[in-house]
DNA sequence: ACCAATGGTTCTTTAAAAGAACCGAAAGGA
DNA sequence: TCCTTTCGGTTCTTTTAAAGAACCATTGGT
């Protein structure tokens, strides 16, 4: 009786926003199918059971269905499931139908009006960044940035959280290759930088107040391919007077939100689209 | 009544093998995502149940719990649903998990089981054929071919079925590099090899019987890229004295069947994944 | 030799999906 | 201009299929 209450309550919980033209049921066997992620890519019956709450049972038949359909498959020895070949034509399909930058611009304007601020994307260029997509906050006031903008990797909140993933030969190319002043904030002790740096690896994530234009905050997010190696990163700015240790936390937490969604979205395309 | 009839029919025919420890409902649902092909990328609700048979409030409920989950989304004009961003987590997770060989090979050995001859892709390099991926037969007699073999692409089924393909100013020039004769049944005058290319464009893929080797049969398929542009070719390989009319024709079903699944995988994954 | 896991199966109950009938809006033809 | 058809979307009752407890056979650790 308990039991029956929970599920109910879950199901509601879960995903269906209490609309009664969808399905449940569908609703949930993609909610388990979306557990087959980059962090848990194969799970056992029982361990996905137990993870999500729900009788064994249910799951047994829609991982039996989705492995029907060879969307999932049962590694024979091990007897866990993971990600199959029926998804090859969906994928196809869809990497066909849409290009990279038609599905990364709505996300990030959506990221702007939830923030209110200008988002961009910054991809790693060599020893550079380069802005290749941008979304402006509709706020009057606002941080404007044009595409294609070329900046050094030591400056500013965007290519900071880049250069914060480099090995450290490549960081020093960096700061060999010369360090520019373009703020009375700027950094240019290289020490300073590297030790800035390790910060910025340390948390995930980068914050910047005038250092690359004045008056302007910057927090970036790094975008990594699935190697592991840093590929682009994601930011948001506007004017200092609109951050406060409040809206900075809610920022930050949208902006990780997106960056996961970047990810996965840079990684089913080519990664080096850009470059 | 007759309706409701010819759907159960229809449901059991359709995806479920009659047992029951799958998800009609769910497999269904399946199938319907499953419409979204590149030939057919977009649906409109109406559209959608007719083609399947179904009660198109049914369809609506399928495509409106997938629109929940954004793996749908319904274009704000037109109404129509198509492939959406919400795949995307799931699509990442099963390329960072699946490298095109480790797909390419189990397919192929799939396809070697079922016909009892040797398989194999064979990619376009410049103005030659390269093995790249193999599956032999376990007949005692088969036809056997090692990784890596270069062929010129005016000789034996899998390179006619890449050549057929070309313009006609690279079939020039692969001629112009010199023809050899291989066995006594390779073709010399180049005439007669581009009015046997036509031949094999007209009928979307090529058979060969003793041309680059004695006593071999070849019968091949071209892979396309999705530009149109021909990258490979799958080839069913074995002794002439199996081959007859009869199995050739079941052959070749099977040879295409495998062609549209191993395209969707190379397309999904870098396309020059070899070259 | 035991217990606790695992994946898989069966059967009854009950909740959720099916489907007919409906709506308003838009499009197309006469 | 009206009439009809078609579209996406909605409602309500019936019927079907999903849920879930209880079960099994295996396996692996203690």
């Amino acid at each position: 009786m308990a039991s029956i209450l929970r599920r109910k309550l879950e199901y509601n919980l879960d995903t269906n926003r209490g609309n009664y033209m969808t399905l449940k049921s569908l609703s949930f066997a993609i909610d388990v199918l979306s557990m087959f992620t980059n962090e848990n890519p194969t799970w056992g019956l029982r361990d996905l059971s137990k993870e999500m709450d729900v009788n064994h049972t249910i799951i047994y038949r829609i991982l039996k269905t989705y492995e029907s359909k060879n969307i999932l498959v049962q590694n024979t020895d091990s007897k866990k499931y993971e990600l199959g070949p029926g998804l090859a034509s969906i994928l196809s399909t869809y990497r066909s139908k849409n290009t990279l930058s038609d599905l990364l611009l709505p996300m990030m304007e959506e990221l702007s009006d939830k923030t209110n601020e200008s988002v961009f994307l910054t991809w790693k260029d060599k020893l550079e960044g380069v802005t290749v997509e941008i979304a402006e906050s509709s706020n009057n006031i606002r941080f404007a940035v044009s595409k294609g903008t070329r900046t050094p990797l030591y400056l500013g909140a965007s290519a900071k959280a880049i250069m914060a993933f480099l090995s450290r030969e490549e960081q020093n190319e960096v700061i060999r290759q010369g360090i520019k002043k373009m703020t009375a904030k700027s950094m240019t002790d290289s020490s300073e930088i590297i030790r800035d740096l390790e910060k910025v690896k340390d948390k995930g994530w980068s914050y910047t107040e005038g250092e690359y234009s004045d008056d302007v905050f910057g927090i970036s997010t790094p975008i990594f391919n699935t190697r592991g190696e840093v590929l682009a990163s994601l930011t948001i700015a506007g004017p200092i007077y609109r951050i406060n240790n409040e809206n900075k936390d809610r920022i930050l937490a949208l902006l990780i939100e997106y960056t996961q969604k970047i990810t996965d979205l840079i990684s089913i395309f080519d990664e080096d689209k850009y470059i």
